[in-house]
DNA sequence: GTACGTCATGAAAAGGCTTTCAGCAAGAGG
DNA sequence: CCTCTTGCTGAAAGCCTTTTCATGACGTAC
């Protein structure tokens, strides 16, 4: 059978064949890969010329052995999939294209087994430097994250880690969503919130609860709903609301998938948004100002964030003085809220 | 200043001082960690005791550099953050989960340079097999590539690869889309494509095209508007389609995306939707059975592709022979399409 | 009691590269 | 003509493992 000659991976000679080919020490060859000292034109030619022959690549690992530095930095999402993770990372992407520096991905799948693995792997592999989107762990655990690469976190606030923490004030987001409601004319608005489990689903609830209250408001608890972040639990809730015939003229969603289950949970319904029916959602997501009607939500500079994050890590990679900037999360009317007739 | 210590990464010793700690030799040491002899019970104990005190972590990079395998494949998507694209991801990672293999991934951002940038990051660090998510590299290159690192491809096939190559019917499920249109009684359907550059735009819009004339209709080049698969593309071109007063009364939108942006233009214009013009997409991606109304369109079963991708990849590093499955696309039909009146 | 196979263990080489250190030639200064 | 820089180049050590090969110790068979 043919094939098995695959086994020899052809793998363009190493920097020693290039050094006797070229009739040079490799320690030459080195420096003209690296630029590190001047070298005689000629025997640089020669060098060039044997490197083109032998289709040398240079071995990252076992360079980074020596050197200690990979170039890499490794990225782990909770969720790569998630649009919302997916923009930040479009924006690490993009901040670090033209630098040496690659982006490793990696999910967490919002696990504390999985997340933990994808460090390990990770730091094992010998990233420069670890950039968590949203996680899982405790803090005493990403304290000693810290402690073995240089970490940083967005969605998280790390006592001991604080200046590479960079959060939202999710809560005072929700808090104007809710007030811009309730300005409206609303006063049974529905909250639809993810997982108690999450930090920024807790946050929104806390900025719904303070709006109601602020405003002098009484707390109607059949109106917060649980879900999962997803669109289907948000349907699903809603419509058992729906058929428990509890009145509300608003829906404040903890995200714009959970809005867009909403959104069709009414429609199932025959209630209309925004005539029958106010509907907010969070995040901004790219698909969101294309739903029908386009949606009111809140939108997080996500790709922004993502160039934030990428750029405090290549200072820090540096060595240099860098603290994360604040970024604002803006409330973006459109045509999903009325004022109540 | 305090903070320059840090220079020293905490590296938890490596296998030489764990040997001299539990007084044995390195090559003791590392057959205990790869269980590759057996080895004294009291010396195990006291190399697993060395171990903890050390926080001794193996360095994957020296043990990569002897053995050549770094147990990881790479993952190159034309853009990670595409729904479509992150729905095979998760595929892939669902099935690499509970194997050895780890997956890196990185984008390759439609464009011929960063793809081959991203490929040859990956392939010096010597990743032991390469996933391509589509691809915008010539046959040539790409077969050149298969001869580097084992390849799998998934949305192009390329001669002389063809059983590493994972296509989809894209034109026979266009031209089913298209005939369930004509079926209902639409002529006049418009169709939005992506860019000429793609393959698989081509082949939706040749079964477009091959719909229309097997039915012996008519090919209307006005109708045929190009976008990007982006919402915002197909909303402007659907909208100077209707401002130009072109006739149509149904839309076969090239990929989900656009038709959302498809829907937005038609809703401003106050046509309904399907009342007024029926829509179909193609991807059926996660949010379009949530839009308003729920879209028919055309179900790439990415999750399981992603899955049998990454199955296919563990069997070619095992040596093991392989063929990938045969998907097809079908047409989910939901409320987005109606007979013409 | 000698010879031999078995088995746990250690020494050393290998893997591909960077980097320190020493060497050597050439030019400058006396 | 000799000494001192200056500057390019090569030898060799080192990075952290795995793996081959050799070495004893030990038990068994003759």
């Amino acid at each position: 059978m043919a094939g098995h000659g695959k086994r020899v991976k052809k793998q363009g000679g190493t920097i020693n064949e290039v050094a006797r080919e070229a009739g040079v020490s490799v320690s030459t060859v080195s420096r003209i890969i690296n630029g590190t000292a001047f070298v005689a034109e000629d025997k640089r030619r020669a060098v060039e010329a044997a490197m083109q022959r032998l289709e040398f690549r240079p071995n990252y690992l076992a360079r980074t052995l020596i050197t200690g530095r990979s170039m890499t930095v490794g990225v782990i999402a909770e969720d790569i999939v998630s649009p919302f993770y997916a923009d930040v990372i479009r924006g690490v992407e993009q901040a670090l294209l033209d630098t040496p520096y690659q982006p490793v991905l990696n999910s967490g799948h919002w696990s504390t087994q999985y997340e933990t693995r994808a460090i390990d792997t990770l730091i094992y592999r010998k990233v420069d430097a670890l950039l968590l989107l949203g996680s899982t762990l405790s803090d005493d655990t990403l304290r000693d994250v810290a402690g073995r690469v240089p970490l940083i976190l967005f969605g998280r606030r790390v006592p001991g880690l604080e200046d590479h923490c960079l959060t939202l004030d999710q809560r005072g987001a929700a808090l104007n969503a809710t007030r811009h409601l309730i300005e409206l004319g609303h006063r049974r608005i529905v909250h639809l919130h993810g997982p108690p489990g999450q930090q920024d689903a807790q946050e929104r609830r806390a900025g719904y609860r303070d709006a109601l209250t602020g405003c002098g408001l009484p707390l109607h608890p059949e109106l917060e709903l649980q879900g999962d972040f997803l669109e289907q639990s948000a349907a699903q809730a809603l419509t058992h609301l729906l058929d428990a015939r509890v009145p509300f003229t608003a829906v404040f969603a903890g995200n714009d998938q959970m809005a867009a289950g909403a959104r069709l949970a009414l429609y199932r319904r025959g209630l209309r948004v925004p005539d029958d029916v106010s509907l907010i959602g969070f995040d901004d997501l790219p698909a969101s100002a294309f739903t029908i009607p386009p949606l009111t939500t809140v939108r997080q500079p996500t790709y922004q964030i993502g160039q934030a994050l990428a750029r405090h890590v290549l200072n820090v990679l540096a060595g240099q003085p860098s603290t994360l900037p604040d970024f604002d999360l803006t409330l973006i009317l459109r045509e999903s809220t009325r004022p109540l007739r």
